[in-house]
DNA sequence: CACCTAAGTTCAGTTTCTGGACGCAGCATC
DNA sequence: GATGCTGCGTCCAGAAACTGAACTTAGGTG
């Protein structure tokens, strides 16, 4: 299988990866969380190829992920913000964030807390069930084909 | 930056991803959690290159994220099992997924169901503040830095 | 003995990624 | 009015990753 395949699988994580899935996409992506809007911010902060960076930017903005807004006239330059579609990764994002400090934040703690803003805390995201509110673990869920499956 | 180098990194994305953030690496960690446990099975289901297989799963048993186990003798054969650390990778692979199917499944809906056992309810992941225990959103967080921070 | 399975490994050819240089538009400075 | 700077890209040759197909190993089957 070629990796422009997965978009059209009948599987919703391989839909996804195909856009998100990429090795420096994420990257991108917890930069964009973090504020960063511009071109030379994305490609500074991460230190990889511009081509990447471009190439990368240009797909996330077709998947409407982000989105381009021109920010000053003469010369035009745009920047690169989530849109909805963006913000609905931030669970993605977190769920990476919080498996990476269980497991590999040593000694020191954790690179970076989250306050939650609307009680205060300091806080890492759970993942509960959308109907009894409780939460779930990989072993609490039985899994079955549904009406968009092949 | 090479990719061996987002490991070193003080953000707990960049160490995750190192290890999870491989297009193939996340499909191999979809079908573990779908109960696919051989080598024969990873490859046949993905249909890609039996190096990139035999490199992938390496690095996760490397990672501890899988587990080695012989299930016969004459001729020993493995199976890959996901650990504790693979486990709590669920929250991850459910929150992509469900991103997938808000965002890619369609007219058709959702490829896949999932039941949470303890309430027989189909449901979406929901990510909640440990704390409050309240839906957390993209807005809803301040970020700053933690004592692992460089 | 010939053929089969599971789990890899090896290899040559192709694709993708990479760093570094370059292009370009509009200022700002001299 | 030439030179330089900033922001945002593109281009190219070399390096790395991926690919399919064949091969290996260790035992099982008819």
């Amino acid at each position: 299988m070629k990796w422009e395949d997965l978009a059209d699988q009948p599987c919703s994580i391989a839909r996804s990866v195909a856009v998100i899935g990429d090795r420096w996409t994420l990257m991108i992506l917890r930069d964009a969380f973090l504020g960063v809007r511009r071109f030379e911010a994305f490609q500074s902060r991460l230190g990889i190829s511009r081509t990447i960076i471009a190439a990368r930017l240009k797909l996330l903005v077709d998947e409407g992920v982000l989105a381009k807004a021109p920010y000053q006239d003469r010369p035009v330059r745009h920047e690169y913000r989530l849109t909805r579609k963006g913000l609905d990764l931030y669970p993605v994002v977190m769920a990476i964030v919080s498996w990476g400090d269980r497991h590999y934040a040593g000694e020191a703690g954790a690179p970076l807390l989250h306050r939650h803003k609307a009680c205060g805390c300091d806080f890492h995201p759970v993942m509960t069930c959308s109907e009894c509110h409780a939460p779930v673990g990989a072993r609490e869920v039985e899994t079955r084909a549904g009406p968009g499956a092949a």
